[in-house]
RNA sequence: GUGAGUGUAGCCCAGUGGUUAAGGCGCCAGGUUGUGGCCCUGGAGAUCGUGGGUUCAAAUCCCAUCACUCACCCCA
Protein backbone atom coordinates (compact mmCIF):
# COMPACT_ATOMS: atom_id res chain seq x y z
CA UNK A 1 0.00 0.00 0.00
CA UNK A 2 0.99 3.93 -0.38
CA UNK A 3 1.52 5.69 2.35
CA UNK A 4 2.30 9.75 2.71
CA UNK A 5 5.71 10.33 2.62
CA UNK A 6 8.12 10.10 5.35
CA UNK A 7 7.95 12.76 7.87
CA UNK A 8 4.66 13.98 5.92
CA UNK A 9 1.05 13.97 7.12
CA UNK A 10 -2.28 14.18 6.54
CA UNK A 11 -4.43 16.00 8.48
CA UNK A 12 -7.70 14.38 8.74
CA UNK A 13 -11.25 16.00 9.80
CA UNK A 14 -11.07 15.55 13.24
CA UNK A 15 -8.06 18.04 13.30
CA UNK A 16 -9.24 20.16 11.01
CA UNK A 17 -11.19 22.77 13.17
CA UNK A 18 -8.00 23.00 15.50
CA UNK A 19 -6.46 24.68 12.28
CA UNK A 20 -8.94 26.29 10.65
CA UNK A 21 -8.99 27.93 14.59
CA UNK A 22 -5.15 28.78 14.46
CA UNK A 23 -5.17 30.10 10.91
CA UNK A 24 -8.43 32.38 11.89
CA UNK A 25 -6.14 33.72 14.56
CA UNK A 26 -3.75 34.50 12.91
CA UNK A 27 -5.35 36.17 9.95
CA UNK A 28 -7.21 37.99 12.41
CA UNK A 29 -4.08 39.17 14.25
CA UNK A 30 -2.66 40.40 11.03
CA UNK A 31 -5.88 42.28 10.33
CA UNK A 32 -5.73 44.56 13.67
CA UNK A 33 -1.98 45.04 12.50
CA UNK A 34 -2.32 45.92 9.09
CA UNK A 35 -0.55 43.10 7.66
CA UNK A 36 -1.97 41.88 4.08
CA UNK A 37 -1.64 38.16 2.93
CA UNK A 38 0.79 36.91 0.64
CA UNK A 39 0.77 32.96 -1.53
CA UNK A 40 4.14 32.38 -2.68
CA UNK A 41 4.64 29.19 -4.74
CA UNK A 42 5.94 26.09 -2.94
CA UNK A 43 8.48 25.71 -5.62
CA UNK A 44 10.94 27.99 -5.88
CA UNK A 45 14.58 28.70 -7.90
CA UNK A 46 16.65 27.16 -6.19
CA UNK A 47 19.69 29.78 -6.07
CA UNK A 48 17.01 32.39 -3.88
CA UNK A 49 17.98 29.80 -0.82
CA UNK A 50 21.05 28.57 -1.89
CA UNK A 51 22.91 31.80 -2.88
CA UNK A 52 21.19 34.47 -1.36
CA UNK A 53 19.58 33.14 1.90
CA UNK A 54 21.90 31.00 3.89
CA UNK A 55 24.87 29.45 2.05
CA UNK A 56 26.36 27.61 5.15
CA UNK A 57 23.42 26.88 7.48
CA UNK A 58 22.56 23.08 7.60
CA UNK A 59 18.93 24.19 6.48
CA UNK A 60 20.34 25.20 2.75
CA UNK A 61 23.35 22.66 2.90
CA UNK A 62 21.78 19.31 3.78
CA UNK A 63 17.95 19.79 4.59
CA UNK A 64 16.74 20.95 1.05
CA UNK A 65 14.28 18.96 -1.56
CA UNK A 66 15.98 20.22 -4.18
CA UNK A 67 14.89 18.79 -7.93
CA UNK A 68 15.81 19.65 -11.46
CA UNK A 69 12.69 20.38 -13.67
CA UNK A 70 12.02 18.71 -16.81
CA UNK A 71 13.37 21.66 -18.42
CA UNK A 72 17.09 21.36 -16.35
CA UNK A 73 15.97 23.77 -14.20
CA UNK A 74 17.45 23.84 -10.61
CA UNK A 75 14.17 24.44 -8.45
CA UNK A 76 13.75 23.85 -4.32
CA UNK A 77 10.67 23.66 -2.16
CA UNK A 78 11.10 25.91 0.22
CA UNK A 79 12.43 25.56 3.53
CA UNK A 80 11.52 29.01 4.93
CA UNK A 81 9.15 31.70 4.09
CA UNK A 82 11.16 35.12 4.23
CA UNK A 83 13.10 34.69 1.27
CA UNK A 84 10.18 34.44 -1.38
CA UNK A 85 8.50 36.91 0.35
CA UNK A 86 11.17 39.51 -0.05
CA UNK A 87 11.63 38.03 -3.75
CA UNK A 88 7.76 38.99 -4.20
CA UNK A 89 8.58 42.36 -3.16
CA UNK A 90 10.84 42.88 -5.25
CA UNK A 91 9.79 40.81 -8.38
CA UNK A 92 5.99 42.53 -8.09
CA UNK A 93 7.99 46.71 -7.11
CA UNK A 94 6.40 46.12 -4.02
CA UNK A 95 9.10 48.92 -3.19
CA UNK A 96 7.29 51.32 -4.72
CA UNK A 97 4.77 51.28 -2.42
CA UNK A 98 4.53 53.43 0.84
CA UNK A 99 7.42 52.12 3.53
CA UNK A 100 7.44 49.53 5.24
CA UNK A 101 5.35 46.95 3.20
CA UNK A 102 3.67 44.59 5.78
CA UNK A 103 2.65 40.68 4.32
CA UNK A 104 1.90 37.50 6.19
CA UNK A 105 1.67 34.09 5.08
CA UNK A 106 0.50 30.19 6.00
CA UNK A 107 1.90 28.11 3.97
CA UNK A 108 3.68 24.77 3.71
CA UNK A 109 7.76 24.57 4.75
CA UNK A 110 9.61 21.88 3.48
CA UNK A 111 13.02 20.41 5.27
CA UNK A 112 14.71 17.36 4.45
CA UNK A 113 15.84 15.83 7.55
CA UNK A 114 14.68 12.73 10.23
CA UNK A 115 11.33 13.43 11.58
CA UNK A 116 10.90 13.56 15.55
CA UNK A 117 8.28 14.78 18.28
CA UNK A 118 7.36 18.09 16.58
CA UNK A 119 9.84 18.34 13.48
CA UNK A 120 8.59 17.10 9.99
CA UNK A 121 9.73 16.99 6.51
CA UNK A 122 6.76 19.18 5.42
CA UNK A 123 5.36 21.57 8.18
CA UNK A 124 3.41 24.70 8.05
CA UNK A 125 4.36 28.27 9.21
CA UNK A 126 2.72 31.37 9.47
CA UNK A 127 4.43 34.14 9.19
CA UNK A 128 4.38 37.99 9.15
CA UNK A 129 7.19 40.71 8.10
CA UNK A 130 7.47 44.14 7.69
CA UNK A 131 9.56 45.12 4.90
CA UNK A 132 11.10 48.58 4.04
CA UNK A 133 11.79 50.23 7.19
CA UNK A 134 14.70 49.34 9.69
CA UNK A 135 13.18 51.36 12.69
CA UNK A 136 13.26 49.45 16.18
CA UNK A 137 9.76 50.69 16.49
CA UNK A 138 9.05 47.89 13.95
CA UNK A 139 10.72 45.46 15.43
CA UNK A 140 8.60 45.92 18.89
CA UNK A 141 5.46 45.63 16.76
CA UNK A 142 6.46 42.14 15.36
CA UNK A 143 7.40 40.73 19.20
CA UNK A 144 4.28 42.77 20.48
CA UNK A 145 2.08 41.30 17.33
CA UNK A 146 3.71 37.38 17.42
CA UNK A 147 2.43 37.79 21.39
CA UNK A 148 -1.00 38.81 20.77
CA UNK A 149 -1.30 36.08 18.04
CA UNK A 150 -0.15 33.67 20.77
CA UNK A 151 -2.66 34.66 23.78
CA UNK A 152 -5.17 35.14 21.19
CA UNK A 153 -5.32 31.68 20.34
CA UNK A 154 -5.18 30.98 24.17
CA UNK A 155 -1.32 29.82 25.41
CA UNK A 156 -0.24 31.34 28.49
CA UNK A 157 3.35 28.90 29.28
CA UNK A 158 5.57 30.74 26.79
CA UNK A 159 8.68 33.35 27.08
CA UNK A 160 9.58 35.61 24.56
CA UNK A 161 14.05 35.31 24.45
CA UNK A 162 15.68 38.35 22.87
CA UNK A 163 19.02 39.09 21.82
CA UNK A 164 20.93 41.26 19.37
CA UNK A 165 23.67 39.89 17.05
CA UNK A 166 24.90 43.09 15.39
CA UNK A 167 25.57 43.73 11.87
CA UNK A 168 28.48 43.26 9.42
CA UNK A 169 30.12 46.41 11.01
CA UNK A 170 30.33 44.80 14.46
CA UNK A 171 29.66 41.40 14.13
CA UNK A 172 33.07 40.20 12.89
CA UNK A 173 35.00 41.71 16.20
CA UNK A 174 32.34 39.92 18.13
CA UNK A 175 32.67 36.17 16.69
CA UNK A 176 36.81 36.64 16.86
CA UNK A 177 36.24 37.68 19.99
CA UNK A 178 34.38 34.84 20.65
CA UNK A 179 37.10 32.40 18.48
CA UNK A 180 39.47 33.67 21.20
CA UNK A 181 37.70 32.72 24.23
CA UNK A 182 36.62 29.08 23.06
CA UNK A 183 40.23 28.44 21.64
CA UNK A 184 41.44 28.35 25.11
CA UNK A 185 38.43 25.65 26.19
CA UNK A 186 39.24 23.88 22.62
CA UNK A 187 39.99 20.62 24.64
CA UNK A 188 37.07 20.76 27.27
CA UNK A 189 34.42 20.82 23.92
CA UNK A 190 32.43 18.23 22.89
CA UNK A 191 32.89 16.76 19.11
CA UNK A 192 30.40 18.76 18.27
CA UNK A 193 31.01 22.31 19.23
CA UNK A 194 34.92 21.47 17.97
CA UNK A 195 33.40 21.74 14.36
CA UNK A 196 31.38 24.65 15.10
CA UNK A 197 34.30 26.78 16.07
CA UNK A 198 35.25 26.52 12.57
CA UNK A 199 32.08 26.52 10.94
CA UNK A 200 29.66 28.63 12.88
CA UNK A 201 30.86 29.73 16.05
CA UNK A 202 27.74 31.46 16.85
CA UNK A 203 26.02 28.29 17.43
CA UNK A 204 28.68 27.02 19.65
CA UNK A 205 26.63 29.29 22.87
CA UNK A 206 23.42 27.24 22.42
CA UNK A 207 25.06 23.68 22.75
CA UNK A 208 22.93 21.75 24.85
CA UNK A 209 25.50 19.83 26.75
CA UNK A 210 26.27 20.75 30.42
CA UNK A 211 29.95 21.38 30.10
CA UNK A 212 29.69 23.53 26.75
CA UNK A 213 26.87 25.16 27.98
CA UNK A 214 29.09 26.36 31.53
CA UNK A 215 31.35 27.72 29.10
CA UNK A 216 29.12 29.44 26.53
CA UNK A 217 27.34 31.01 29.85
CA UNK A 218 30.96 32.71 30.56
CA UNK A 219 32.13 33.70 27.13
CA UNK A 220 31.98 37.31 25.42
CA UNK A 221 28.68 38.64 24.51
CA UNK A 222 27.33 39.89 21.47
CA UNK A 223 25.41 43.33 23.31
CA UNK A 224 29.31 43.61 24.59
CA UNK A 225 30.68 44.05 21.24
CA UNK A 226 27.49 46.07 19.35
CA UNK A 227 28.77 49.30 17.42
CA UNK A 228 26.98 52.35 18.34
CA UNK A 229 24.18 51.84 15.97
CA UNK A 230 23.24 48.47 16.67
CA UNK A 231 23.46 49.30 20.74
CA UNK A 232 21.05 52.35 20.01
CA UNK A 233 18.71 50.04 17.82
CA UNK A 234 18.81 47.57 20.69
CA UNK A 235 18.03 49.72 23.87
CA UNK A 236 15.26 51.34 21.32
CA UNK A 237 13.49 48.23 20.88
CA UNK A 238 13.61 47.43 24.64
CA UNK A 239 12.05 50.49 25.71
CA UNK A 240 9.52 50.14 23.00
CA UNK A 241 8.90 46.89 24.48
CA UNK A 242 8.48 47.82 27.93
CA UNK A 243 5.83 50.38 26.73
CA UNK A 244 3.90 48.14 24.86
CA UNK A 245 4.55 45.71 28.39
CA UNK A 246 5.36 42.77 26.23
CA UNK A 247 7.89 40.70 28.66
CA UNK A 248 10.85 39.56 27.36
CA UNK A 249 14.04 37.93 28.93
CA UNK A 250 17.36 39.07 27.15
CA UNK A 251 19.33 35.74 26.31
CA UNK A 252 22.61 36.62 25.58
CA UNK A 253 23.08 32.91 24.07
CA UNK A 254 20.35 33.16 21.54
CA UNK A 255 21.32 32.96 18.08
CA UNK A 256 19.25 31.67 14.97
CA UNK A 257 19.62 29.29 12.62
CA UNK A 258 19.66 31.27 9.33
CA UNK A 259 22.40 33.34 8.44
CA UNK A 260 20.43 36.38 7.26
CA UNK A 261 19.85 37.92 10.31
CA UNK A 262 21.37 40.99 11.37
CA UNK A 263 20.80 43.02 15.12
CA UNK A 264 17.34 42.04 16.58
CA UNK A 265 16.69 38.06 16.88
CA UNK A 266 14.20 36.69 19.37
CA UNK A 267 12.36 33.16 19.84
CA UNK A 268 9.36 32.08 21.32
CA UNK A 269 9.92 29.35 24.13
CA UNK A 270 7.40 27.27 25.23
CA UNK A 271 7.65 26.87 29.01
CA UNK A 272 7.85 23.16 29.14
CA UNK A 273 11.68 22.47 28.32
CA UNK A 274 10.96 20.29 25.46
CA UNK A 275 13.38 18.75 22.86
CA UNK A 276 11.24 20.19 19.98
CA UNK A 277 11.88 23.52 20.74
CA UNK A 278 10.76 26.92 19.41
CA UNK A 279 6.66 27.60 19.07
CA UNK A 280 8.46 30.42 16.24
CA UNK A 281 11.09 33.28 16.02
CA UNK A 282 12.30 36.12 14.31
CA UNK A 283 14.25 38.66 13.62
CA UNK A 284 15.75 41.60 11.58
CA UNK A 285 17.21 40.70 8.37
CA UNK A 286 18.65 44.28 6.99
CA UNK A 287 21.05 42.59 4.55
CA UNK A 288 18.87 39.49 3.03
CA UNK A 289 16.91 42.04 0.10
CA UNK A 290 20.87 43.14 -1.11
CA UNK A 291 21.63 39.69 -1.12
CA UNK A 292 18.80 39.03 -3.55
CA UNK A 293 20.30 41.49 -6.04
CA UNK A 294 18.64 44.58 -5.22
CA UNK A 295 19.33 47.82 -3.51
CA UNK A 296 19.74 47.23 0.39
CA UNK A 297 16.46 46.95 2.19
CA UNK A 298 15.44 46.72 5.68
CA UNK A 299 13.27 43.65 6.68
CA UNK A 300 12.15 42.27 10.47
CA UNK A 301 9.48 39.33 10.48
CA UNK A 302 8.57 36.47 12.81
CA UNK A 303 7.57 33.11 12.21
CA UNK A 304 5.36 30.42 13.93
CA UNK A 305 5.43 26.81 13.40
CA UNK A 306 1.37 25.57 13.31
CA UNK A 307 2.06 21.86 14.22
CA UNK A 308 4.09 23.13 17.28
CA UNK A 309 1.29 25.85 18.14
CA UNK A 310 -1.12 22.78 17.82
CA UNK A 311 0.69 20.39 19.97
CA UNK A 312 1.48 23.07 22.39
CA UNK A 313 -2.63 23.97 21.84
CA UNK A 314 -3.58 20.14 23.44
CA UNK A 315 -0.74 20.20 26.17
CA UNK A 316 -2.44 23.18 27.63
CA UNK A 317 -6.00 21.84 26.90
CA UNK A 318 -7.24 24.60 24.82
CA UNK A 319 -10.51 24.37 24.06
CA UNK A 320 -11.70 24.87 20.28
CA UNK A 321 -15.03 26.61 20.09
CA UNK A 322 -17.22 24.33 17.92
CA UNK A 323 -18.45 25.95 14.90
CA UNK A 324 -22.44 26.00 16.39
CA UNK A 325 -24.06 24.54 13.17
CA UNK A 326 -27.39 22.86 12.56
CA UNK A 327 -27.57 20.13 10.19
CA UNK A 328 -30.33 17.80 9.04
CA UNK A 329 -30.50 14.37 8.28
CA UNK A 330 -33.31 13.06 5.49
CA UNK A 331 -34.33 9.26 6.68
CA UNK A 332 -36.22 7.86 3.96
CA UNK A 333 -38.59 4.23 3.78
CA UNK A 334 -39.30 2.92 0.33
CA UNK A 335 -38.68 4.22 -3.07
CA UNK A 336 -40.98 6.54 -3.19
CA UNK A 337 -40.13 8.38 -0.19
CA UNK A 338 -36.36 7.98 -1.30
CA UNK A 339 -37.39 10.33 -4.24
CA UNK A 340 -39.12 12.67 -2.45
CA UNK A 341 -35.87 13.24 0.12
CA UNK A 342 -33.85 13.72 -2.54
CA UNK A 343 -36.22 16.31 -3.83
CA UNK A 344 -36.38 18.21 -0.36
CA UNK A 345 -32.23 17.81 0.25
CA UNK A 346 -32.29 19.87 -2.58
CA UNK A 347 -34.52 22.40 -1.46
CA UNK A 348 -33.16 22.56 1.92
CA UNK A 349 -29.70 22.62 0.80
CA UNK A 350 -31.32 25.49 -1.60
CA UNK A 351 -32.41 27.75 1.35
CA UNK A 352 -28.52 27.05 2.89
CA UNK A 353 -29.71 24.45 5.50
CA UNK A 354 -26.93 21.67 5.71
CA UNK A 355 -28.77 18.24 4.94
CA UNK A 356 -26.94 15.40 4.48
CA UNK A 357 -29.34 12.10 3.08
CA UNK A 358 -29.18 8.70 3.30
CA UNK A 359 -27.64 6.69 0.58
CA UNK A 360 -29.56 3.58 0.26
CA UNK A 361 -32.38 1.30 1.47
CA UNK A 362 -31.60 0.43 4.81
CA UNK A 363 -33.39 0.22 8.07
CA UNK A 364 -35.10 3.25 10.17
CA UNK A 365 -32.93 2.22 13.11
CA UNK A 366 -29.64 2.33 10.91
CA UNK A 367 -30.51 5.81 9.20
CA UNK A 368 -31.32 7.40 12.87
CA UNK A 369 -28.37 5.68 14.64
CA UNK A 370 -26.11 7.35 11.00
CA UNK A 371 -27.88 10.65 12.02
CA UNK A 372 -27.16 10.53 15.09
CA UNK A 373 -23.36 9.72 14.69
CA UNK A 374 -23.03 12.80 12.15
CA UNK A 375 -24.05 14.95 15.05
CA UNK A 376 -27.58 15.69 12.82
CA UNK A 377 -29.61 18.24 15.04
CA UNK A 378 -32.55 17.17 13.37
CA UNK A 379 -34.20 14.09 11.01
CA UNK A 380 -36.61 14.21 8.85
CA UNK A 381 -38.20 11.40 8.80
CA UNK A 382 -40.03 10.45 4.95
CA UNK A 383 -41.90 6.88 5.16
CA UNK A 384 -45.06 5.64 3.58
CA UNK A 385 -47.68 7.10 5.78
CA UNK A 386 -46.19 10.37 5.41
CA UNK A 387 -46.30 10.14 1.96
CA UNK A 388 -49.43 9.55 1.57
CA UNK A 389 -50.56 12.42 3.96
CA UNK A 390 -47.75 14.72 2.03
CA UNK A 391 -45.72 15.39 5.56
CA UNK A 392 -43.05 14.86 6.88
CA UNK A 393 -41.65 13.92 10.69
CA UNK A 394 -39.31 15.90 11.79
CA UNK A 395 -37.32 14.58 14.50
CA UNK A 396 -35.52 17.01 17.08
CA UNK A 397 -32.11 14.68 17.68
CA UNK A 398 -31.63 16.18 21.10
CA UNK A 399 -34.91 15.94 22.71
CA UNK A 400 -36.24 12.71 20.93
CA UNK A 401 -39.64 15.05 20.04
CA UNK A 402 -41.22 14.82 16.79
CA UNK A 403 -43.79 16.42 15.03
CA UNK A 404 -45.60 15.94 11.84
CA UNK A 405 -45.25 18.78 9.17
CA UNK A 406 -46.74 19.16 6.49
CA UNK A 407 -44.17 18.60 3.60
CA UNK A 408 -44.66 22.38 2.01
CA UNK A 409 -43.49 23.93 5.60
CA UNK A 410 -40.36 21.75 5.99
CA UNK A 411 -37.97 24.23 4.70
CA UNK A 412 -40.15 26.92 6.62
CA UNK A 413 -40.37 25.11 10.06
CA UNK A 414 -36.33 24.05 9.95
CA UNK A 415 -35.44 27.67 9.06
CA UNK A 416 -37.24 29.16 12.00
CA UNK A 417 -36.16 26.65 14.24
CA UNK A 418 -32.81 27.84 13.55
CA UNK A 419 -33.25 31.32 13.75
CA UNK A 420 -33.76 30.85 17.32
CA UNK A 421 -31.30 28.21 18.06
CA UNK A 422 -28.99 30.84 16.90
CA UNK A 423 -30.72 33.95 18.88
CA UNK A 424 -30.23 31.54 22.05
CA UNK A 425 -26.54 30.87 21.44
CA UNK A 426 -25.02 34.00 19.82
CA UNK A 427 -21.87 32.64 17.81
CA UNK A 428 -18.61 33.44 19.39
CA UNK A 429 -16.26 33.25 16.56
C1' G B 1 23.81 11.52 8.60
C1' U B 2 24.31 9.01 13.99
C1' G B 3 22.11 6.20 18.19
C1' A B 4 18.11 3.62 20.75
C1' G B 5 13.20 1.49 20.93
C1' U B 6 8.86 -0.53 18.48
C1' G B 7 6.12 -3.17 14.27
C1' U B 8 -0.27 -8.38 15.74
C1' A B 9 -7.65 -5.99 12.22
C1' G B 10 -9.50 1.16 10.74
C1' C B 11 -7.75 2.40 16.20
C1' C B 12 -5.91 0.59 21.28
C1' C B 13 -3.65 -3.86 22.40
C1' A B 14 -3.13 -9.64 24.86
C1' G B 15 -0.23 -13.42 23.30
C1' U B 16 7.81 -14.97 24.78
C1' G B 17 8.30 -22.37 20.55
C1' G B 18 2.88 -26.38 20.22
C1' U B 19 -4.80 -26.98 18.00
C1' U B 20 -8.93 -22.55 14.79
C1' A B 21 -4.09 -15.63 17.14
C1' A B 22 -7.66 -13.40 22.45
C1' G B 23 -10.03 -8.82 24.13
C1' G B 24 -11.73 -3.55 23.92
C1' C B 25 -13.19 0.69 20.68
C1' G B 26 -15.23 1.47 15.98
C1' C B 27 -18.12 -0.77 11.76
C1' C B 28 -22.44 -3.99 10.06
C1' A B 29 -26.85 -6.76 11.43
C1' G B 30 -30.51 -8.47 14.91
C1' G B 31 -33.16 -7.94 19.75
C1' U B 32 -38.43 -3.38 18.08
C1' U B 33 -43.90 -4.59 10.91
C1' G B 34 -41.05 2.85 11.01
C1' U B 35 -37.31 5.40 15.66
C1' G B 36 -30.59 7.08 17.33
C1' G B 37 -27.72 7.79 22.03
C1' C B 38 -27.80 2.95 27.08
C1' C B 39 -28.00 -2.42 27.23
C1' C B 40 -27.87 -7.57 25.14
C1' U B 41 -26.74 -11.09 20.98
C1' G B 42 -24.39 -12.17 16.52
C1' G B 43 -21.22 -10.94 12.21
C1' A B 44 -17.45 -8.99 9.07
C1' G B 45 -12.48 -7.49 9.48
C1' A B 46 -5.28 -10.05 10.59
C1' U B 47 -0.99 -13.01 4.33
C1' C B 48 1.17 -11.40 12.98
C1' G B 49 5.69 -5.05 8.49
C1' U B 50 8.60 -7.74 4.45
C1' G B 51 12.32 -11.46 2.96
C1' G B 52 15.35 -15.29 4.48
C1' G B 53 17.18 -18.76 8.29
C1' U B 54 16.95 -22.26 12.80
C1' U B 55 13.25 -26.12 14.26
C1' C B 56 9.11 -31.87 13.75
C1' A B 57 6.67 -27.03 14.80
C1' A B 58 7.80 -19.67 14.63
C1' A B 59 3.52 -13.90 15.95
C1' U B 60 7.22 -15.92 19.52
C1' C B 61 14.36 -17.50 18.39
C1' C B 62 18.37 -15.57 14.66
C1' C B 63 19.86 -12.44 10.34
C1' A B 64 18.65 -8.84 6.82
C1' U B 65 15.45 -5.15 5.10
C1' C B 66 11.60 -1.55 5.33
C1' A B 67 8.53 1.52 8.20
C1' C B 68 7.24 4.12 12.58
C1' U B 69 8.66 6.47 17.25
C1' C B 70 12.16 8.94 20.33
C1' A B 71 16.84 11.32 20.87
C1' C B 72 21.41 13.74 18.61
C1' C B 73 22.82 17.16 14.64
C1' C B 74 19.67 21.11 13.24
C1' C B 75 15.22 23.64 13.40
C1' A B 76 9.09 25.79 13.16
Amino acid sequence: MYKAPRGMSDILPPEQPLWKYVKEKAASVCDLYGYQPLNTPVIEDAGLFTHAVAGGTDIVDKEMYIFKDRGGQELALRPEGTAPVCRAYLEHGLFNLPQPVKLYYIGASFRYERPQAGRYRQHHQFGFEAIGDASPFLDAEIIEMAQRFLLSLGLRDFSIHLNSIGCRTCRPGYVSALKRYYASFEGELCPDCKARLERNPLRLLDCKKRHCQEIAEAAPRTTAFLCPDCLAHFESLQECLNILKTPFLLNHRLVRGLDYYTRTVFEVQPQEETSQGALGGGGRYDDLIEALGAKPTAGVGFAAGIERLISNLREQQVNVPPSPHITVFLASLGAEARKESLKLASVLRGAEIATMESAGNKSLKSQLKQANARGSSYTVILGEEEMKSRTAMLRDMKSGEQRLVPLSQVVATLRQTRALERGQSPGDT
